[in-house]
DNA sequence: CACCGGGATCCTGTATGCAACAGGCGAGGA
DNA sequence: TCCTCGCCTGTTGCATACAGGATCCCGGTG
């Protein structure tokens, strides 16, 4: 699956492409974005960014364009783009969407059932990630971080459903609303390994419910799953230097809680 | 509300916007492809569209890579575009995918509270709607299909959530899943009125389970109110002749049902 | 008759020039 | 002192020129 999609042509790409200007401007400005470089608000002015990036405008506007399309950016009304900002209630309902989503994925799963090879491989990454949890070395954590995205994927997969791949697809384009978004930045947390467990907890579920095609379960199984992310926002949020460690903190408006 | 969005600030516009090029082609290029001009697969060469739409090859990629980000174009190997081709299933996925996005913003309301108004605008748009019902003739369906569209936004405006009004926007953008995309092709079926009496059901309950903060009746009651559009999509594909009125009606592949 | 190579053509990606628009700043007048 | 008008600069939108690649066709050859 992961539907390489052209416009994001991001990490993969382990063969010599050609990698176009445009994708060289869009992987740099999207990396820029999220390392905080710019504050939210700023005006992406192109003729500086040009100078920076190394490409020419032509490219650079359609890095820009893509990165509107992905939420990251706001069109201005005088024209141009200026970096968005965002509040923790979007960043909740975004959880909360990524949540219904992977939910409806999990139903699609059960429902429509998941091949004998998709239940194999999640089970496998399941184990696989099991004595992780109850290690606390920083490499453990990496690659349970990396197994645990492998699992949303076949997750995914399993769901067998285009449309619905490409909803998630950009609710995930979102800073934090990733599965590892704000699992990365609790590496040092003392609370991260029971959040884990409880995390494991739900993938053993979800193996079970979908295999069984108990519908409803695995749909509200996924739900909860995604509700892990809050707490752990909730958390992140609490720690400003755990905060600063993740890509796109700066984006978000610490301050508004409400935006009515 | 229906946030313009800039990129698709496509319909209200009454004032005398600069219109863009790169909207003028937007424009034009959508209605094109909606209309059925381009056979699914065709490539869109971008010298042929300029001279067609009088616009230059700038704005018209722009509009082309928008397309794509809507989903009507997908990107080819070689660069370039073609026109998309949506299966059954796709669509099928996409309507029942915006029932739970509906559902979502259905259950939001419930759970945050709509306010006093857009209660009493849902009341007055849902009472408007009965009496058309029962009327067969067409100005009174087109009245009705009017009205539900601002029925649908206003429960989106009630969920006050941006980030669900984004998601919802793209499941939208894509052909047929839209509330009154079918709703039209069936004016002048047998069938219709019964399942408009299906629907206005529908309505009175989300009305009155949202006004008495009962989210998950909310939630399941909006995703199966979608599920009426899936009814209609079955009804229209076996009607020819009203599948034909149907703007987008050629890019549906009518023979391959299953996608794998 | 099939296959292979070369060339021409079409197409896109990229760069840059040009013009219009918005916003800010300063000067002049009330 | 304050308001207003006009200029100037910065910025984007648009158009077009250029170059690299892919494709397709055609002719030649095994």
């Amino acid at each position: 699956m992961a539907a390489p999609d052209k416009t994001t042509k991001a990490a993969g790409a382990a063969d010599g492409e050609p990698t176009s200007q445009t994708t060289r401007a869009l992987l740099s400005l999207r990396d820029l974005l999220l390392s905080g470089e710019f504050p939210p608000g700023t005006r992406m002015s192109e003729l500086p960014l040009v100078e920076r990036l190394g490409v020419s405008r032509t490219p650079l506007r359609l890095a820009l364009a893509t990165l509107q399309h992905e939420g990251l950016l706001e069109s201005l009304d005088g024209g141009g783009y200026a970096v968005r900002q965002f509040t923790r209630d979007e960043i909740h309902d975004a959880i909360e969407l990524r949540g219904v989503l992977e939910g409806t994925a999990a139903r699609f799963a059960a429902e429509r059932g998941a091949t004998k090879d998709q239940l194999a491989r999640m089970r496998q990454l399941s184990s696989e990630m099991d004595p992780l949890v109850h290690r606390p070395d920083v490499d453990s954590f990496w690659q349970y971080v990396e197994c645990n995205r492998e699992f949303h994927e076949l997750l995914l997969e399993a769901a067998n459903s285009p449309v619905l791949e490409r909803a998630l697809e950009r609710i995930l384009a979102l800073p934090f609303a990733s599965p590892s978004a704000l699992v990365q930045g609790q590496a040092d947390l003392p609370e991260s390994w029971e959040i884990l467990v409880i995390a494991q907890d739900h993938h053993r579920g979800l193996i079970e419910a979908i295999s069984n095609r108990q519908a409803a379960r695995a749909e509200s199984l996924a739900r909860e799953h995604a509700r892990v992310a809050m707490r752990n926002l909730e958390l992140v949020l609490d720690n400003r230097h755990v905060l600063e460690q993740i890509p796109g903190a700066s984006l978000i408006n610490l301050a508004e809680h409400s935006k009515d």
